[in-house]
Formats: C-alpha cells, structure tokens, sequence
RNA sequence: GGGCGCAUAGCUCAGUUGGCUAGAGCGCUUCCCUUACAAGGAAGAAGUCGGGGGUUCGAGUCCCUCUGCGCCCA
C-alpha cells in the first residue's frame, strides 16, 4: 500500500521575489507539525512498513555534533522510503535511567541518594548546590528518582527540539522513555520470562566491583586502561623450609591467597605440584596448582592465587575448586573483622594492621610488614600494567563475591554463543566488515551478563525473596509478581499474599534492592517502541524492524545485547539491517567527545548554515566512515541550498508546457542522463548509502545549472507557441521536479520551500523519481547531445575567459571538427549552442577533436 | 599479542566487477557586476594514487610485504 502521491502541479506558480534558505525550519516544521506529514500509517500491513529502532539518546546533557552526524543519516533513509510509499515508523526514544543520568542529576542539584532516609513530600532541592561532592545533601530514594524525573524531563524537551529543528522526520506521537511505566513494564515482563525459561538466574558469585559507584559492573562495561604498578617479589616457604620466589603486583592481597599456581610444563615447579607452601607474613598454608594460564614468563613464572586479584583468579578458583578467603568489602576497604582463617596470634595481629585500610594503604602498610619481616625479596620493580577500570570510573574495579542477577549471553554455553553468531549472518550489516566487531566480542565472551546495578534510577528488578523464621534470606525461591501486575517496585511495595508490614521481619520478605543495567532496558527497544507488551496490533506491523542505526562503539552493548533479548523471546533477529555511523573527528583527526573538550553545539551551526547545510554536510560522511567536523562543508551545502532555491526559481518562470512537446534532441538527451541518474540514486539508497546519492544528485544539478539551463534558456524565452521553446518548457518541468526530489531526503527544508511554489502536498510525500518513465520521456534521446554541447560550450567559454572579456561577448565564429558521431550530436544542439554562447558563425568538419574559436572584434 | 579499517591535489573526499591522457568540492590564481543566483558566474594551475615486490597485454583497483595513523578486543 503506497503512501506517497503522484506529484500534482498547483493550478498557479507563486514563486517569491528573493528567495532564502532562513527562516525555513520554523516555517516547515510547524507545518509538518500541523499536516501529521510524518505520522506513522497503523493501517499499513508489516510489507508495507519501514520500521526503525531509533537509538535513544543518553539525557544526561546536551546534544553534541555527533548526533546531528548520526541522526541525519538515518533521517535520509526515512524519508527516502517514505517516498518509496511505505509507511515509515520512526520513533524517538530518550534513555533516561543509568549512571550518567544520576551523576548530572548529583551534580546539578548537589545531592545524594541515601535509601535509608525517609521520603519528603514536596522537597527542594537545595539553592545553591554545595562545592564538595560530600557535602551534597542527603536525601531519601523516592525524593532521589523524582528529582532524576524532573531533570532528564527539561532536557528531553532541550533535544527534542534541537531534532526538530534538524529537520527529522520522526513520528513524535511515538516518543518514549526507558523509564516510563511501560518501558518498565516491557522490561520487567521481559526479564520474567527469560527467568520462567532459564535464561536468567541469580547466583552469589565474584562479579566486578566498582568500589567508587558501589555498583556491579558487566563485561560489556569494561575498558582496559594501562597504570603504572610494580612487581613484589615475595618469600613463600617450601616444604623443605626454603624460599619460593613469587611474584604479584597486588601484594596486599597476601591474606586473600589460596593458592600458587604454575605451568604444568614448567619444570621448574613440577617437583611442587600437589605439595603445599606456605605464605608470608600470615603462615598459611596453600596448596601448589598447575594450570595452563600460568604464564612461565611472568614474574618467577609460579603466581599466587587470590579472592580475587583479577579474572585469571577467578577461573582458577572456578576451575580448580579452590575455597573463597575475601577480605575486601564493596566499600573498597579491607573488614574490619580478622578473617577465620588465620591461625597464629602473630598472623591475626598482622591483619590487625590491615583491618579499615582502603586497598592502596593496604599495600603500602603491607610492603612494610614484609619488609619487616625479611620476606620481600629484593626491591618492587616498576611496570605498566592494564588495568580493568568501569568505563565512566575512575578508579580500579575490585571483584567481589554477590549475589546478582544475570541473563545468558553465550558466555558460558557455546551453543548459545554459535546461535547468536548466526543470528548476526540474518542482518545486512552496513558497511559490511562491521560483523567482525559482533562476531569477535562473542568469541570473547568470557561469562554471563551480569544485570543487576546497585543504583536507583531505574527499571527495578521485579523479585522479593522470603525470609525464614530465622530472618534469612531464601534466594532460592524468589517471590514473582504477575505479568499483569507490572511494573512493580519491590522497595516499596510488598508481594502478592504479603503485606507491606511483614517486610524485613522473619517470615516475611524482602524486595531485591537493585534495579537493571541500562543495557538491560535498552536492549528492548524494538519492543519497547513497538508496543510489544500494550500494543499487538502495532507490534506485528513493525517487528522485526527494518533498520536500526547506531554508532559502532556499541556493536557490543546495545546490538549484542538486543539480539540476545530477541534471540530468546521472538527466535529471530531484531532487524535487517543494521546501519553503523562513524566518529566525528576534529581537525586534528582525534574524535570528538566531551571529556577533550572540543565539542561544539549544534544549535549554533544549525542557524549558521542552516539546518540543510549542516545536514548536507553529514549527509557526505559515508555510512560508518569517520568523518572531519568541517564548517567549510556546511557551507557548501548552504550554497546548495540557494542555488536550489535560485534555479528552481528561474526553470519555473518559462510556465508549463505538455510532456508531449518534448522533442528537441539535447532536452530527450537531458532526460536520458536524468533517467540514468534516478537509477543509480535508488540503488544508492537501497544500499542505505545516502552520501553516494548526494554526490551524485549534487554533481549533475551543477552541470544542469551550468550548461543545460545555459543552453535552453533562450530558446525556452521564445514566443508560446514555438514549438522548441515547448520542448524546454516541459523538460525544465519534469527535470526541476525529479531534481527536487531527489534532494528531498538530504535538504528537506528548502526541498519543501521549492516544491510548494508549484506542487501540491509535501514533497516528502510525493513520490520518489522513477528511472523507467523519465527513459519514457527521454523517447531514446542520445546523452552525447548535452555532453558535446557543453564541451563546445567550455572551449568557448575558456576562449572568452582568456581574451579577459565578458561571457556576453560576441562570438565571430566557431569551428567544431569531431568524429563523426559526436559531430551529429554537436550539431543537433546547433540553434542551442549559437544562442548560448552568443555565436554568428557555427561551423562544423569531420575530425579528431578540436574547437576553434574566434571573438568578434571590438 | 589477535582482529578490523584507513593512506589518492595544500585541505576534505569520490574512483563500482582491473581498461583510454586519475576526478569533484573547498582553497589558490586570473577574469566577468550576463535581466535565476556577486551568499554569483567562467577559466586555469596543482597529484611519481604511502614505500617496495608480484600477477596481468594493462594495477589507484587484485596478491605479498614494509611504514604510518585510527578503532575494537585480549
């Protein structure tokens, strides 16, 4: 079911005096607005529709330059569809719940969430925030989320209007939130059905610790980052009474260790294996491992394993069932309490020393003790280390033992990981090697997602667990809220068959206190969007979705992440295509990003160039190529813009004429170039690649402008009923119609302006050019007829330019010797060239080519 | 260490399956106030296609290798 129109002529031209590119983005926005030119068709069958999983911007600040980049090039492929007639669905979405958001949310009002205050009925945040993160003001959980609800509700109206005044073609009747009750809804049924059908569990085990968030961290989340640290060498003791040199970079880790660990081809330590040692400064006595991830060329090539240093420990616990000595709290301190398993007074005084320290004093004060103690060998030897860091924190992740939740990813079941895999073979990626990303990061994998994160702006993890009678809490058999029931919020409200007075109490229950990772929500987006849970009807229009662009550095979060969820809950992939955009680098190559500091505001440009010249500019970064932020290309595009507005200004003053006049041979000839262009700008944006379209439309407007306006424009002056003038007439029609079209994706707003001076309706819903019936009207006309004339036409011109004189001047004679075709073709544009170049004499010989040009005199 | 991408005019980039003297825009130089456009138009100069090797009648394009830059992962 087409949604577009056949163009129709208006019964006047009105064409204004002065034509400009300002002012147009309020004129057609508002008017777009009040037309519901962008409104999605519920009618449309799923054959019929585009459907697109928008990605949601993070609002926890301002737009930047990029996502005018990225937004722009999805926009091109909207509007392109929408007047290949389907009924495009393209929402908007804002991601409001997740770390960054809270972090501005503190910032901005100087405040804190501490869950253990009571709720404020009408609270303020404070007038002027306090300086010191410290001194922020405390307040209770619920006050917490209303004031992250406020905020990130004045900057989605901030963006929202900086997309339309871009110029997007979205559909605002389908904005959602991730935090909305029906994003929480959607989420929490979700997640309900994965735990229903085993792909989600909770279990009590090492996961990576943000210890400045006090939050758990994924995989997904991770960024190696290289740190200064340094080998200790220390003096483990042998059953002989001997020392065993190991080295670690984590010496305060000592008292967590529960083995050592070597190569079982090193035979060095063979005689060791299955002996035990004993540690330093605490006496305990740990057994001698082999394993194959023990590397013979690190440090003395025999490590010492503990609860829990970094990953590799975490598997050799795992793998070689080893018992779990933790010492560090999620606060990042060493606990207070001596841990059980130091025997000796002298050990446990030790500890004593270590008990409240935070991990960088506890190496410190342990050094010390070593040294003390003769057990250092030798001094600590500097290195540079990567070092696992949550990628918006600052300081080192810890990995401790907790109870989270997770959901399979492939991590640890490989047929899982294989499906997925093959899951990304049924998406058309663009550009193509962008599956790489994918399919390496499953490889990757090293464990399930972890989905749990100890904050509170969010979609809450919809479980309660019983309490026994002794006030224990029974995870085994969490307390499940009916589907119809959700969203649900645990911390406040209590299970079905309970009462809210029971909570915490032996025999009752508890609320799992944490909400989802961002990633857990945002991977449902598809659903979300299209009404999966409150929506079947618009659901089954829509899904799966067409198109989902988005940037590559999250191929591994949002892409991974939602093909797991559609993987298990639809058995099949979310979309077809999968569209990544580049970086937006700055003159000196580095990408942008906030934290350089060399962000620009896109509002600024927007007015400066206008919304078109910037998208012009975006519009020429090819789809997942890094683009230069180039002001100069904006500028371009606003010239563009104007010579639009200028020439479709000029072609419609000639007045209208009969398609079937045309038959003037370099008219039937600009046609034919016109049809091959239309072809190769639909497949261009088939093959989602809109840049290549521009280019291509852009280059032959200009010699459309240059040489065929030039070229037809005398004979087009001529009286009405010359049938040559006609010819031109009609021609100038059809070209400025399909040229105007063909621009509408890229430069909508002064697409919109020209087509309203003589068509009805938007362009944006007329239909997009068809090569076959311009062939139709080109009637077998020859293309050489325009290119020979326009070379003739620059000899001329070049023979002006040289003698210094106006392009105006009288032209003598001119001598066109050419091989015979392109001679037949010159001179089918005879009448057309004497005019344009303003020429007496026209001659034309059979030869190899050459122009011979003589000024008049004078 | 593994994977991927990029390298073409001063700058930003095109260059489809290998095919005549390698293209565009910007910038630069010169000229033209022509009744669509001076926020314009015309013309011109400018490149050993990162280096080396190979396949081929023919390589910017395919293969190998080296160098530099960038990204992802370990």
């Amino acid at each position: 079911m087409a949604s577009n129109t056949e163009p129709t002529p208006k019964a006047l031209r009105s064409v204004p005096d002065k034509p400009s590119p300002d002012g147009l983005e309020d004129k057609w926005a508002a008017a777009w607005d009040r037309e519901g030119t962008y409104h999605f068709d519920r009618s449309a069958v799923r054959e019929g529709v585009f459907s697109i999983d928008t990605p949601p911007p993070t609002v926890s600040g301002s737009l930047h330059v990029g996502h005018v980049f990225s937004y722009s090039h999805t926009d091109t492929i909207a509007r392109y569809q929408r007047m290949r007639g389907r009924a495009v669905f393209y929402p908007m979405g804002w991601d409001d719940n997740g770390v960054p958001t809270e972090r501005r949310v503190e910032n901005h009002f100087g405040i804190l969430c501490d869950p253990s205050l009571p709720y404020v009925e009408g609270y303020e945040a404070p007038e002027s925030p306090a300086k010191e993160r410290r001194e922020y003001q405390r307040i209770s959980r619920r006050n917490f989320i209303e004031m992250c609800a406020r905020l990130t509700a004045i900057d989605e109206e901030a963006f929202k209007d900086l997309f339309r005044h871009l110029g997007l073609s979205v559909d605002w009747r389908q904005e959602y939130t991730t935090i909305s009750r029906s994003s929480q809804r959607t989420s929490q049924a979700a997640f309900l059905r994965n735990l229903a059908r085993g792909e989600a569990y909770s279990a009590d085990a090492p996961c990576l610790w943000d210890t400045t968030f006090q939050m758990a961290v994924s995989q997904a989340e991770l960024e190696d980052k290289e740190r200064p640290g340094a080998y200790h060498d220390l003096a483990f003791r042998r059953p002989d009474g001997s020392d065993l040199r190991i080295s670690t970079t984590r010496p305060e880790l000592l008292v967590s260790c529960v083995a050592v660990v070597a190569h079982p081809d090193d035979a060095r330590y063979q005689p060791l294996f299955g002996t035990t040692v004993t540690t330093p400064l605490f006496g305990v006595e740990v057994p001698v491992h082999a394993h194959r991830l023990a590397d013979p060329d690190k440090g003395s090539g025999i490590a010492m394993i503990c609860t829990f240093g970094d990953t590799t420990d975490v598997t050799w616990w795992r793998e070689l069932d080893l018992p779990a000595r933790a010492v560090i709290g999620r606060d990042g301190r060493f606990q207070q309490e001596v841990p059980s398993w130091l025997g000796t007074d002298l050990a446990q005084d030790r500890y004593s020393r270590l008990g409240g320290l935070y991990v960088k004093q506890a190496q410190r004060a342990c050094v010390e003790m070593l040294r003390e103690s003769g057990e250092l060998l030798g001094e600590p030897e500097p290195i540079t280390h990567a070092v696992k860091f949550y990628e918006k924190g600052d300081q080192p992740l810890e990995i401790v033992q907790s109870r989270q939740w997770y959901i399979r990813n492939g991590g640890r079941d490989d047929a899982l990981a294989e499906s997925l895999v093959t899951r990304g073979t049924e998406l058309a990626w663009h550009p193509a090697y962008m599956r790489h990303r994918y399919d390496n990061w499953i490889e990757g994998l090293a464990g399930d997602w972890l989905v749990s994160r100890q904050r509170y702006f969010g979609v809450p993890i919809p479980v309660w667990y019983p309490l026994d009678s002794g006030g224990a809490i029974d995870y085994d058999r969490p307390i499940l809220p009916d589907e119809a029931d959700l969203p649900v919020d645990p911390q406040s409200e209590p299970p079905s068959g309970y009462d809210e007075s029971q909570r915490g109490l032996p025999g009752g229950f508890v609320g799992d206190p944490d909400i989802f990772d961002t990633w857990a929500t945002s991977s449902l987006t598809p659903q979300i969007a299209g009404g999966w849970i409150d929506d079947t009807d618009l659901f089954e229009r829509v899904f799966p979705m067409d198109m989902r662009p988005q940037g590559h550095d999250i191929i591994r979060t949002w892409l991974f992440s939602t093909m797991v969820r559609s993987n298990f809950e639809h058995g099949v992939a979310p979309w077809r295509n999968a569209a990544l955009s580049g970086w937006i680098l700055d003159p000196d190559r580095k990408k942008m990003s906030k934290s350089k500091g060399n962000v620009v505001t896109p509002m600024g440009l927007l007015e400066q160039y206008g919304s078109d010249g910037v998208r012009y500019w975006a519009a020429s970064g090819r789809p997942g190529t890094d683009t230069a932020f180039d002001e100069k290309e904006m500028k371009v595009g606003r010239r563009l813009s104007i010579k639009l507005l200028n020439a479709s200004k000029f072609a419609l003053s000639f007045g209208e004429a009969a398609t079937s006049a045309i038959s003037e041979p370099l008219d039937r000839a600009l046609l034919a170039a016109l049809a091959e262009l239309v072809a190769e700008c639909t497949s261009a944006f088939d093959d989602f690649d809109y840049a290549r379209s521009l280019e291509r439309s852009e280059a032959f407007f200009w010699s459309f402008c240059d040489d065929y306006l030039e070229l037809v424009k005398q004979r087009a002056y001529g009286s009405g009923d010359d049938a040559g003038a006609e010819s031109a007439k009609a021609t100038l029609s059809i070209a400025l119609s399909v040229l105007q079209r063909l621009f509408a994706p890229i430069l909508p707003f002064v697409a919109e302006e020209v087509w309203s001076w003589w068509m009805e309706g938007s362009i944006h819903l007329s239909e997009w050019p068809d090569a076959e019936g311009l062939r139709r009207h080109a009637a077998g006309g020859d293309r050489d007829v325009l290119t020979v004339a326009s070379d003739v036409l620059r000899e001329v011109r070049r023979a002006k330019s040289e003698a210094k004189v106006s392009m105006r001047a009288e032209v003598a004679s001119v001598k066109v010797t050419a091989p015979v075709d392109r001679l037949d073709a010159a001179r089918a544009a005879e009448a057309d060239l004497r005019d344009a170049g303003s020429i007496s004499e026209l001659a034309f010989a059979e030869g190899d080519w050459d122009v011979v040009v003589a000024l008049a005199e004078g």
